[in-house]
DNA sequence: GTGGTCACG
DNA sequence: ACGTACGTGACCACT
């Protein structure tokens, strides 16, 4: 028989810290469950025990069998995060079989060892897997410690601590007498590190022997006196260095014997969490032999309604009436609808476009694929009553998937991929009402239907015509662009003496800052940081610096933009990008394949890639913008009276923002001041810092701080906004826009104080960014609905956030234009007007005003 | 797969 | 002592 014994708190603590923070959307945190799941099924694979054992400290007022009772009462508590996921790890771990051992007294080592003693002594063997060091005394033939370390398992064998460390397992203890060990606050003798311990250790084997022999050793006389003087220490931390191997814990090897999982329970467990992925892990490995598992299937088979299975003819979708619903799965080709008690299947493209267009009520797991199929073949999607991953999404905008089976194990409804391909489709009717019904108690249902449903239309009609781009033009640009960099890089490897990438920012580094010696400002995790802000701070200081910094400017241009571009380039001259609506925790939608909403503007020599974005024969691009979109709906729901003055004037923002800071007339705001202040109200946008905003506009840190608090003294009605925006999230969880959007932030309760600023950033930042996301998506819908109801020859094509952009044919242009920016304005009436600017021309270069 | 960098609003 | 404004996606190097 083989034993596992794993050292419960040092595994969760080790997984803690070893996985980025995470959460269910409920705001309790997994990351610790999740490493420490991961830990143990990559470990147990490898290892194969029969027995398992997981071993916790438990809390206790005494330590009756250490004389010094306290030893450990100043141990650092654990962080409030992790300390929230023990018992969740202990239950889990339950419901899996696993046995766990706690000990009133006595902490996980001492468990650990007195495992391993019971199963050396009954010819067992043991394997210790733990996140510390502590174990290594108990390491034996028959005993081995797997160290789970950040990236890799080390296998501790006599033979291996001997090599590493020189002396045996057992002298470990007498190592750890010398040396302590802060963080099981044993003292050790004051002044002997790891170093002297380990060869004093190797010359006399123990500290017994030590101090029988201390005048015949060889010693330094410092370390001599040290020794002398610490002798008391060094016996007492000798006690509390070993490891206790009787522990009143169960002996026999047998019990821990992996039991039954509770397949139910730990399934309800995980889906509460909101941990997917391991279930789906825990699921395949239980699926070998258990019949448990097998049984729970047939359950749930016997459970499903049943429905009759047939393929789709034109005579069943001739009877899908208005007053029916149908739910529908669309995927790779194949259809299945589910329509009374009747299950229809069909691959026959025709039959599939003809149901589409049927005139039912229409539910299903994704929208905009099913309209993106009808668009492309030249027909509608009519009747879609409701799409679960749009609501999905609104309930939790933090999820990662919004796939047919996170759903309903999110929402608990019966649901199993091993059931076939009807499962997905006999879910659809009871996890459609469920998320409706929470849509409706969490006051979002108007929000979906209003906004969300509708706009999925019109993302997949932007993705089906897509922007015609001038695939020569780019092509020709690429080759300026590669002669220009291979000329740079020739220059730039004469100014360093040698080849090198320059493309990689380690190499970059050691030749900036070993080679050439430059200063270096700043450090990554991996090295020297070469960032635009870092070289910038050095130009002047050698010659290769701009040729770099222009090398960064053309690379990125040709990498990213030139030849990523032209990859997507299809074969009807255009590009489709994808537009992902459920991708964002603020609610703006978001652009790959290719990423249309970062295309360059800033910088003239990368706008040039705007002139190869253009519209096609007859036709003409027009580009309309919000003017400071997020700043108006701050007035609007901050309630500032002069910020919505200003704005209802059409005066300038930024430089009655900086008559407020500087205290004094508008007339003489000069040009600087507008550019501070612009910061200014950026920053209070993002949830402002002294220190950004100095580094943004040069400014020292305390004249920041100045601008800030002026900022907030002269717009009192802000101020008071972002704190009760802040208190509310705090209070429930989450913040919303003024249309119900929401955004949970469960770092606003995380005991770590940077994650916690960065929750109150973001809490302050979602209600205005989820906001302008919000009127922009509403006028996306609305202005689809004009040109389509006004059978105009123009279309949406893009939107970049505040920005939407139509291809018109030049007869339809003006109305399109005229229709552009009368329904963006009246998006929606808030108490400031939203105004925009609507330029036109052949490329987005032209158009963008 | 992750980190560094840089493009956009 | 540390890190430092919100939200994204793509590319490269490197593990």
């Amino acid at each position: 028989m083989k034993l596992l014994a794993i050292d419960g708190n040092s595994i969760m603590n080790r997984a803690f810290y070893g996985v980025k923070m995470l959460t269910n959307s409920k705001g309790i945190f997994t990351n610790a469950l999740t490493g420490f799941m991961n830990i143990y099924l990559k470990e147990t694979a490898e290892i194969k025990p029969d027995c398992v054992a997981v071993a916790f400290d438990l809390r206790a007022p005494t330590f009756r069998h250490k004389a010094n009772a306290s030893y450990k009462a100043n141990r650092k508590g654990m962080p409030e995060e992790l300390a929230q996921q023990m018992p969740i790890i202990k239950k889990l771990l339950t419901l899996l079989g696993i046995r766990i051992v706690e000990c009133e007294g006595y902490e996980a080592d001492d468990i650990l060892g007195t495992l391993s003693k019971a199963a050396a002594d009954s010819s067992d063997s043991c394997v210790i897997l733990t996140g510390d060091r502590d174990s290594f005394q108990l390491v034996s033939d028959k005993v081995t410690v797997y160290l789970a370390g950040t990236r890799e398992t080390k296998i501790y064998t006599p033979e291996r601590i001997m090599e590493e460390y020189g002396v045996s397992p057992i002298q470990m203890i007498e190592v750890k007498a010398l040396m302590g060990d802060s963080s099981d606050n044993i003292s050790g003798v004051k002044g002997i590190g790891e170093k002297t311990a380990l060869s004093i250790i190797r010359q006399c084997g123990s500290v017994e022997k030590l101090y029988e022999d201390l005048n015949a050793l060889e010693l330094t006389p410092s370390v001599r006196k040290k020794l002398e003087s610490g002798r008391q220490d060094a016996f007492d931390s000798h006690f509390l260095a070993e490891i206790c191997l009787d522990a009143p814990v169960e002996r026999s090897v047998e019990f821990y014997k992996l039991g039954e999982p509770d397949v139910e329970g730990a399934k309800k467990l995980l889906a509460e969490l909101e941990m997917l992925r391991l279930m789906e892990r825990l699921e395949l490995t239980g699926k070998t032999g258990s019949s448990a598992d097998e049984n729970e299937v047939r359950l749930k088979l016997k459970d499903m309604p049943k429905y009759e299975v047939g393929t789709l003819s034109s005579e069943d979708i001739a009877g899908f009436s208005g007053d029916m619903t149908a739910s529908f799965v669309f995927s790779e080709g194949k259809l299945s609808v589910l329509c009374g008690d009747r299950i229809y299947t069909s691959e026959d493209a025709g039959l599939i476009l003809d149901f589409l267009g049927s005139p039912c009520k229409k539910i299903t797991f994704e929208g905009k694929t099913a309209y993106r199929f009808a668009f492309d073949s030249g027909r509608q999607l009519e009747g879609l009553t409701f799409a679960c991953d749009l609501a999905g999404y609104l309930l939790n905008s933090q999820s990662s998937e919004y796939t047919a089976e996170n759903l309903c194990l999110t929402y608990k409804v019966m649901y199993r991929s091993d059931m076939g391909e009807y499962a997905d489709v006999s879910s659809l009717p009871s996890l459609a009402e469920n998320l409706k019904m929470q849509l409706e108690q969490t006051e979002m249902l108007e929000l979906y239907n209003d906004v969300e449903l509708p706009l999925c239309e019109v993302l997949a009609s932007m993705e089906h015509y897509g922007v015609k781009a001038d695939t020569d033009g780019i092509k020709q640009f690429g080759e300026d662009l590669k002669e220009k960099i291979s000329a740079l890089t020739e220059e730039i490897y004469m100014y360093s003496g040698g080849e090198f990438n320059i493309s990689s920012p380690k190499q970059l580094g050691e030749v900036l800052f070993e080679k050439l010696g430059l200063p270096a400002k700043k450090k990554t995790k991996s090295g020297y940081s070469t960032n635009a802000e870092v070289l910038e701070s050095l130009a002047g200081k050698h010659p290769i610096i701009p040729l770099i910094l222009e090398y960064r400017t053309l690379t990125k241009l040709n990498s990213t933009y030139v030849d990523g571009l032209l990859k997507e380039i299809r074969a009807d001259g255009r590009v489709h990008s994808v537009f992902k609506q459920t991708e964002t925790r603020t609610g703006r939608i978001s652009s790959t394949e290719p990423n249309m909403q970062n295309i360059p503007v800033r910088k003239e020599i990368g706008r040039n890639m705007r002139k190869f974005f253009v519209a096609q024969e007859g036709f003409t691009l027009l580009d309309a913008d919000y003017s400071q979109i997020e700043l108006r709906v701050l007035a609007s729901v901050c309630g500032d009276k002069n910020m919505q003055a200003t704005f209802a004037e059409g005066r300038d923002i930024h430089t009655m923002t900086a008559s407020q800071v500087f205290d004094i007339p508008e007339d003489f705001v000069m040009p600087e001041m507008r550019s501070a202040a612009k910061a200014v109200n950026f920053g209070i946008i993002y949830g402002i810092g002294a220190f950004s905003l100095s580094k943004d506009i040069g400014v020292s840190v305390p004249e920041a701080k100045k601008y800030i608090q002026n900022y907030l003294d002269n717009f009192p009605k802000v101020s008071e906004f972002m704190e009760k925006t802040v208190s509310d999230g705090l209070k429930n969880g989450y913040v919303t826009t003024i249309f119900g959007r929401r955004r949970y932030i469960p770092e606003l309760s995380a005991s770590n104080k940077v994650m916690q600023a960065f929750g109150k950033r973001a809490a302050m930042n979602a209600p205005i960014q989820g906001a302008a996301a919000d009127i922009i998506k509403i006028a996306m819908v609305k202005v689809y609905r004009r040109l389509r109801s006004e059978k105009l020859d123009a279309r949406l094509i893009l939107q970049v956030h505040d920005e939407l952009i139509i291809e018109a044919s030049l007869s339809d242009k003006d109305r399109a234009a005229e229709i552009l920016k009368e329904e963006m304005e009246n998006a929606v009436r808030l108490s400031v007007p939203f105004t925009v600017d609507v330029g036109e021309g052949q490329s987005w270069y032209e158009a963008k005003s």
